[in-house]
DNA sequence: GCAACCCTTTGACTAAAGTCAAAGAAATAT
DNA sequence: ATATTTCTTTGACTTTAGTCAAAGGGTTGC
């Protein structure tokens, strides 16, 4: 990797934070500590302190008090939860948000300060800019690994991929539609910050031929080029394991990942199987 | 301004400080408070605690003990200011130069790592985005003020504009060949951060007329359009004055000036006067 | 039914970060 | 030359941020 990538990174987080530090909830929580600011608009719309405890990464004794004290000044409210009751569940009080509500309009009014020395074309660029470094940045972060089919992630996104199908195909999609977990070679788990957001099976047909099945990305994932890395790491997989081909299909309705399949190198070939979910068969030969 | 710029730049905000917070100095300094680091890097160089004070904006009676600190650790050496024996001049030792260079190793290293995720390609396109939205942010933070011809700011950008002139022009360049500062009507100054960064002045050559003289932006702050800034905010100060045209001339070695006038509106004409360092005369009609 | 584990609270700390005011030494203004 | 201002140091605080361990209810697995 050039060290200029690096450089640039570095030089533009350095100015970054400087200038926009200003942004931080530091400025926009006026008289209130930094880690409470933070708090309340973690809670926003209401989450348990186990929740916020990882999201914000404090210490469990060190986020009880803040809570009660927050609580104690009549912005939050906390109650225990309704099926697990060693889990306590906080929300903001009428005052809470109008608390944050404020927060959020001096940090409007400080992002329009900084936007306002530009024109509007400017501006665009700006935030265009800021758009495809933040799609960047979060695709560097995204790890695929491979999972056991019963893990928890696993069964989440099997159960997200089967939820949307049903949602998009004119003839629903139901959870035994999907592949009993025992026909599955390899499955990939697409995790961003350690939250699964994207998946794919492999199972294998034969000895040369192995099937992509499942793929599928979170949609607050989507955008970020996810499905072709799984995909890519699919047939990396596929090809460690000793296959010459791989095959897949896909539904009419999904016209985004058919056409990713043949810009990814796949060819339209007969229908191999009978599978009453697919209009289209695909084919890539990764070894000849 | 629509609503859109300021929810991505603020949604850009959050997700680059929260990831990319892992750059910051605190996981820099191994052990180091951050306060301390932060110093440590500050100082860099060299630099006296008044600087200091202002660039982090700390308690005078704060800033002092951690200097001390510092030195007490052998990371830095404090001596007094040879002019101005009020001052302190604080510069890092052998071993202060040391331990800064380890954290930029490591803030190096995270860089990396952020990056190694993505394809060449990919990060090519990283950190032209990044660039790009740097260049635009710092735009966004100059202001431009009318100054007096006297002030302090104002004789160092003439003084900068001379010195650089006086490198290029192959028959050099003289501070008396400045305008005398009594013939100036209005002298802008460009100021990033409350550093002057530019300047510009408009003489009357008649009550039509106008000249612009001694363009100039400093080079840490070329290729943000400052120029082309600095150029509309004088015909709109000559405007303003009541005057119909606007003229200047330039030097044929500053191919880049030439080149921004004529794409400013700017067109060519005979020779208005006898400037020694003047190639190309040009002139913009204002009001017609 | 009970052991093992989870989630939260409480007590008892520590370290970092920051504030305020007083005072001393040096420079500058009058 | 004297008063005023500037810069730094020192003492005496406070607040924020965070850690660690013990303990007490709840839940889950066997």
């Amino acid at each position: 990797m050039s060290a200029e990538h690096v450089t640039t990174l570095r030089r533009f987080n350095r100015y970054f934070t400087r200038r926009i530090g200003v942004l931080d909830d530091h400025y926009l929580g006026q008289d209130r500590p930094l880690g409470e600011a933070r708090l309340l608009f973690e809670i926003g719309t209401g989450a348990s302190l186990k929740e916020l405890r990882t999201r914000l990464g404090l210490d469990a004794g060190y986020l009880s008090r803040m809570v009660r004290a927050l609580e104690g000044q009549g912005l939050v409210r906390v109650s225990v939860h309704p099926t697990d009751s060693r889990l306590r569940l906080a929300e903001l009080t009428e005052a809470g948000r109008a608390e944050l509500a404020e927060q959020n309009r001096r940090a409007d009014g400080l992002a329009k300060g900084l936007l306002d020395g530009l024109s509007e074309e400017q501006r665009g660029r700006l935030t265009e800019a800021v758009t495809v470094a933040e799609r960047l940045l979060r695709l560097a972060g995204v790890g695929i690994r491979a999972v056991d089919t019963r893990s928890a992630d696993a069964r989440a996104c099997l159960a997200g991929f089967a939820a949307e199908l049903d949602e998009r195909f004119p003839e629903g999609y139901a959870t035994a539609d999907l592949v009993p977990p025992e026909q599955i070679a390899v499955l990939l788990v697409a995790y961003e910050e350690e939250r699964a957001v994207g998946c794919g099976a492999l199972c294998a047909l034969d000895a040369r031929t192995a099937e992509i099945r499942h793929l599928w990305v979170h949609p607050d994932a989507r955008g970020l080029g996810l499905g072709r890395r799984l995909l890519t790491a699919l047939e990396r997989a596929a090809a460690g394991r000793g296959h010459h081909v791989v095959r897949l299909d896909t539904h009419e309705v999904l016209k985004e990942a058919a056409a990713m399949y043949r810009t990814s190198g796949y060819v339209e070939i007969p229908a191999y199987d009978a599978n009453a979910h697919a209009s289209y068969w695909f084919e890539k030969v990764l070894v000849r």
